[in-house]
DNA sequence: GTTTATTTGTGAATAATTTCACAATCAATC
DNA sequence: GATTGATTGTGAAATTATTCACAAATAAAC
């Protein structure tokens, strides 16, 4: 049991988006140095990736674009349904519910909370809002495996210590802040701030080569 | 002149706004011991960080807070306001326009882009909506420094030629696609679907110990 | 002002990641 | 069915990133 990096995981969703294009384009096999190009990596670097789960190609043709797909689907966990709930109805958090990809991919939305009475009980885009109030209870009872956390800064440690009491282990956060939470409970953060802080760095920064 | 890694450039994110906490919270001087804590760091990370960029600690002491923030600050271009513009007023792009950290970071978005007539010459939350047909004429007399593209990804390709083509040189894409620039331009790619296809994957590989 | 406590800055060591290079394997051709 | 050409899978090498460890420097205590 090899420990799989965040970069692997990463290129291993980047494949994942090629290969449906390639499928959908027609190609019916496809080898590691024509997926590299598409996503700006080294063949060998799409090779080593997916030798940490198996080997799945075929020597002197390369892979058979469907079957590849269907196998990194698979190690990624998108050949079934996840139960994902959001937490918090302000920009950020509309913009996700309505988000396509999501339910593209496999990730059903099927709660959403907010502490506004406003939105409470009422229907955003088709699904019913909850009082944060219920959180931990609703969660449980709808053996929701993955919470988005898109409430304001102040709001985000303790939503997400009740997040964490209701058993669930994995977090996407929005706020812009880090939350902590146990050893076993995956966090992913996401601040679309410092990836505008980054560009700004390259252009403030010229004279040193940004690595890419 | 070294390269700073990718890595190096998102933890100066991640300084910058403990700083920032830090300040409020009155604390005058922080070690880097300290803030390497709140970022799940080591102290030497934290110093190697900021060596690539001079030397702006106290032995003994540590750093004063204002001054690191503001040196950090300068370095990822936060000390002025940078000329933003949004193209595509989608789920993605309205909530983008109203989200606060920008503003607070010095990021103004000055102009947004569609192609519906609809919500074209109608002002979005104060800014009046431009034609996507006049986007290369307006990046320019507008001095626009910084684009988001937050349009389909049939269009993303397309956009972001356009863009180039006004002499644009940094690129923030929401669009899920890959786009093709050259390579004078950075572009940073967010894909909101990837990271819950990476909470999907610790869920569904739970005997990989995954690296954090 | 001397001593003691800290904490920085950094070269060296270690660890992790990426790339290289090539034997092994298979498809396609003749 | 042998030969050719292509491409994988993978140890070894190279590169990159992180951590260690300690001298140098400073603040604080006495």
């Amino acid at each position: 049991m090899p420990k799989i990096s965040d970069s692997t995981i990463r290129r291993l969703s980047m494949y994942y988006r090629s290969l449906s294009e390639f499928e959908t384009k027609g190609y019916k096999t496809i080898s590691s140095e024509h997926l590299a190009k598409t996503e700006k990596l080294t063949p060998a670097q799409v090779r080593k990736d997916l030798s940490f789960f198996g080997s799945f190609g075929t020597r002197g043709l390369g892979y058979k674009t469907r079957e590849l797909k269907e196998r990194i689907g698979k190690i990624l966990g998108l050949d079934h349904i996840w139960n994902v709930a959001l937490i918090g109805l302000g920009n950020v958090g509309s913009a996700l519910v309505s988000y396509k990809e999501f339910q593209k991919q496999g990730f059903l939305i099927k709660l959403l909370f907010d502490n506004d009475q406003r939105k409470i009980n009422k229907k955003h885009k088709g699904i019913l809002v909850s009082d944060v109030k219920d959180l931990v209870e609703k969660l449980k009872n709808n053996k929701i495996e993955i919470v988005i956390i898109a409430v304001p800064t102040q709001a985000a440690q303790e939503v997400a210590d009740l997040v964490v009491s209701a058993g669930v282990k994995t977090i996407l956060n929005f706020a812009p802040t880090r939350i902590k939470v146990p050893q076993d409970v995956v966090v992913r953060f996401v601040n679309m701030a410092m990836e505008l802080e980054h560009l700004s760095f390259c252009l403030s920064n010229q004279d040193f080569s940004v690595a890419t």
